[in-house]
DNA sequence: TGACATGTGAGACTGGGTTTCACCAGAACG
DNA sequence: CGTTCTGGTGAAACCCAGTCTCACATGTCA
């Protein structure tokens, strides 16, 4: 038995895909779930929320992340940070998919998506703005506000990219574009003949010793 | 004899700062300006749109500033393109901060100015990528949507403070700020011992020979 | 004068979202 | 065992943004 829940976002998705979000309505969607209004919009709130689930959840798990960063480990918070919203979408997977074709082509809902893009966003701004006060330097609130938007830019890009099909390594890609996001950034630099590694719980190791090796022939 | 569509945006001003957005119907709005409906749809489109003062221009005013750049002088192009933005704003004085306390307490108009906005960046996105192609260079498509997103948010930094009535000398902040986002840049840097004046037409002289004394003692 | 464009008004209609009241299951408790 | 409380549900009226269609009034041009 499916919950009622369940079955609204299935028979919501099946109906975007069949004749469009426009033209299709909720009382189309609660006719094929086989509930009423009432149930709809009091588990949705409005027709945009069946596409978009829950990320006050994500947006938690970044929080808690990001409050474990100090400004000399800033960077490292932030980029696993943004990681976090890359496994977010990698584990939807055909979900995210139908959700960006949707996006795409849809104003509202790509307005919608951005709007939570922005969520984010202010997470990193906020807690940037206390690192890098506490690192001292000019400008801190111009300079969090960049790094902000650089890191959710540069996560955006390689997202983009897993959905529209034109990566099969996202998380190559990603770590690419973070390193090229925060290695200008201010703070304590990695000394010369020091390399500092971070790796993914999970992975081969097969996987990463090239890299490694890559890494420490530098 | 003002034209129907001044009394529409008067009256929407007026009744949004009586009674909040939300609580204003479109019907109070006609009625207080003495048109129908009918004119209201026609004029606007939308409720929202009554706020947002048809930014195709200024939209167009950027792309033809943009086409003007090259791979050389692209910085100066992008520095200016967001100056046009800027100018807007200020020109439009009590307005802007009219729309502003509206955008902040919102959902809906937020959401609906940080389209518009991203539609500039999207123009500097697009031309970026142009001009970082013909550089050459590796990953353009990131390095040019870091460059628009740096730009627009550096842009919107520099406005808010404005907006917030936190600056007197916004185009000092903004000159500094483009400064941060485009000295990182690659292309081609000034030769030293060669310095580079941009002058806005309009400007006293007398306001900037201090900046310019300044500029050559480095 | 007649044809045509433009701006306007009136009113019906669709559909998203809210509100209110009612119902019913199951858990908790005497 | 009966009751009471609670969470999930349904029914229906309601509000309002936005669309659509028809009508009318003012031009302007041929």
């Amino acid at each position: 038995m499916s919950t009622s829940r369940e079955r609204m976002v299935e028979a919501a998705f099946a109906l975007f895909d069949e004749q469009g979000y426009d033209a299709t309505t909720v009382d189309q969607i609660v006719d094929r779930a086989g509930v009423s209004r009432s149930t709809f919009f009091r588990a949705f709130g409005a027709k945009e929320d069946v596409i978009f689930p829950r990320h006050e959840d994500l947006q938690a798990r970044i929080a808690a992340r990001l409050t474990t960063g100090t400004p000399q480990s800033y960077r490292v918070a932030l980029r696993e940070a943004a990681g976090l919203v890359l496994t977010q979408y990698l584990e939807e997977g055909q979900l995210a998919l139908s959700r960006y074709r949707l996006t795409r082509t849809v104003p509202a809902l790509r307005d919608r998506e951005i709007a939570s893009m922005l969520g984010y966003q202010r997470l990193f701004r906020e807690h940037a703005r206390a690192w890098l006060a506490e690192l001292g330097g000019p400008d801190v609130d111009l300079h969090a506000e960049l790094l902000a938007a650089s890191v959710v830019t540069a996560h955006n890009v390689v997202l983009r990219r897993w959905l529209r099909g034109e990566t099969d390594d996202p998380w190559h890609e990603f770590d690419d574009a973070m390193s090229s996001v925060l290695t200008a950034a201010p703070g304590p630099q990695a000394t010369s003949g020091t390399t500092v590694v971070v790796l993914r719980s999970g992975q081969d190791l097969d996987d990463v010793l090239p890299a490694l090796r890559n890494a420490l022939r530098d």
